[in-house]
DNA sequence: CTGTTAGCGCATTCAG
DNA sequence: CTGAATGCGCTAACAG
């Protein structure tokens, strides 16, 4: 039994193959009967378009790709991607678009899968995520002249379009809450310096805090996003005479190892410091006390990355969408500082 | 600038486009000569076969597909999946195969997207993960006569070829390292019992405490994976008189919330209460006591379900894979039981 | 051993 | 408004 094809639906319905594409692909020159029948033919039929087909003919993969250079590791325990995925999926679907993903080694090698699927026609464009300091992607995604949107901030180069979060008010948000609570003395365990979303947020970290600073400098901490950077960092912090009343970790990973370090080094959370983990996932609930943390939603960060970039391949122009400030999730983590 | 395409390799190297296919292909048909001249104009010209037509001509999409109905949460917080996805990628790569990666809602939504997948010659076949007792993808990729091999279990209606873990033997292997520090009274927390994984682990369970059983009977309690009803299945395992002295927890996320329940409740991890995880991850090693898993190498078992699928695309007969038994990694959580 | 030719399934010209 | 004809880029018959 072969898969029906579009002259089987002509020859069921009586009419030309080319009215039935016309009909199915609801443009002019079918009249509103004979489209019905066509319709009700090809319903019958359960047909469905060959992609490899339509691909050939359009010159249109139906398809997009995701390369991600994180290790697999750092990628499994951040629900992050995940939900981030799925929010992509949800918009593709819905614009019958398929999605390619793929785990590379580096950027580098992101690239260079770039260029192949480029030179296969293997999709039609690509989402880039985690956009970094001088970054080789969007000129190397220009030389290609393959469409592609960046999502987690806006191309400093500005080849390519955005789609991000406001790294610098959420900053704020946290601080604006430690600072509430009472907070003086407040500390920063950022991710890699490397990337474009870490060093937004220092900045905002820096700005925050020296803003409302009373004379103590503020500390920042530079890791590899990390649990053991996470407990590291912790430590070091903690061992000054005047050691920070709170601190906020660029992930939850290293605020859940930094909270084990400080509860090891006989420093109560919350009462001797406080704690606030960036991202939020089920780590942060399992933990007593319960994480601080700062709620963003991926899957809708997701779901409009994917649709920009659809609506860049059906030819609107690029353009960049910022949302607005996520919501900090007060937990048990944060309280006021010690007397 | 046009994309090159055969007919302008064969126009610069002087063969017709048939020579162009063969020499490419590496199939006889041209002298060695015009196979380098040909190789050589293709490589100059740098050439790469357009997916789409290929796909049409050979009837092959060159692709696989990848549908997950976890929920997105769920699936996040497990490092397991994304090493299982870098290992099904290494070696799709390595045979020219890209990956269609979807998370659905349900078993249902996914056997639906497995229809839309085939009907549109999305994919040549697809790895199904998670098999369920009463599983009615089997059947339906059967009926579709879609290829698909089973990653997760053998097929209890053997329809499917499976690649899967030797779950018997290494719960086995679990009680008897609880056995050998002098555990007696061991519980189980398993995950849902729709699992055909789940349940192999648990009927091992039963078989290996019975064994050594002393009299007292084992305990086993059913979830849904989820670290609620983790440290809701503590709690109760724990409130009994005569409470087990070790428990084994079917993921790393339900053994961190037990952990805690267990401490929250006053009792102490390993000096009154032992604790092992099924799964191994970073959660397991930023917890305080650090702990006792079983550790899997996921990425070498992704890397065998998708080559055998692509086995069975070649035309190879199905068989099943069965793997060694994974290690236990013995940490600070599991200790002799109180005297 | 080489070159010519005819599809693969769809979209889209162009006549009718 | 409809139908026949053509091309997308590649593969695989077939004849030379």
């Amino acid at each position: 039994m072969r898969r029906p094809t579009i002259a089987d639906i002509a020859r069921r319905a009586g009419v030309s193959s080319a009215a039935v594409s016309f009909a199915l692909n609801g443009r002019p020159g079918v009249s509103e009967h004979t489209r019905q029948r066509i319709l009700a033919a090809a319903d019958a039929l359960g047909w469905q378009p060959n992609t490899a087909a339509r691909a050939l003919s359009a010159k249109r993969a139906g398809a997009v790709g995701l390369a991600v250079a994180r290790p697999a590791r750092t990628l499994g325990v951040e629900p992050f991607f995940m939900q981030l995925i799925s929010g992509i999926q949800a918009e593709l679907s819905e614009r019958a678009n398929a999605l390619l993903f793929h785990l590379v080694e580096d950027v580098e090698a992101e690239i260079g899968l770039y260029r192949r699927w480029w030179a296969e026609r293997r999709v039609d464009g690509v989402l880039v995520v985690d956009p970094r300091s001088a970054d080789p992607r969007p000129a190397a995604l220009r030389s290609l002249g393959m469409p592609a949107v960046l999502a987690g901030g806006p191309d400093p180069e500005g080849i390519l379009p955005g789609v991000w979060i406001d790294d610098a008010r959420a900053m704020a948000r946290i601080v604006t809450h430690l600072r509430e609570l009472g907070h003086q003395r407040v500390a920063h365990v950022s991710g890699p310096s490397g990337l474009l979303h870490t060093e937004r947020r220092s900045a905002a970290f820096q700005a925050a805090t020296r803003r409302g600073a009373t004379g103590t400098a503020p500390t920042a901490v530079t890791t590899d996003f990390s649990e053991t950077e996470g407990a590291r960092a912790t430590r070091s912090l903690l061992a000054a005479a005047d050691h920070p009343t709170a601190i906020v970790y660029d992930n939850d990973v290293m605020a859940v190892a930094g909270m084990s370090a400080a509860r090891q080094a006989g420093v109560a959370v919350p009462a001797d410091v406080s704690i606030v983990a960036w991202e939020d996932s089920t780590l942060c609930r399992v933990t007593h006390p319960t994480l601080t943390t700062l709620s963003r939603d991926p899957s809708r960060f997701g779901a409009t990355a994917a649709g920009r970039l659809l609506d860049l391949l059906d030819g609107e122009p690029p353009t960049d969408v910022e949302f607005d400030v996520p919501e900090l999730i007060v937990r048990e983590s944060t309280a006021p500082p010690p007397a």
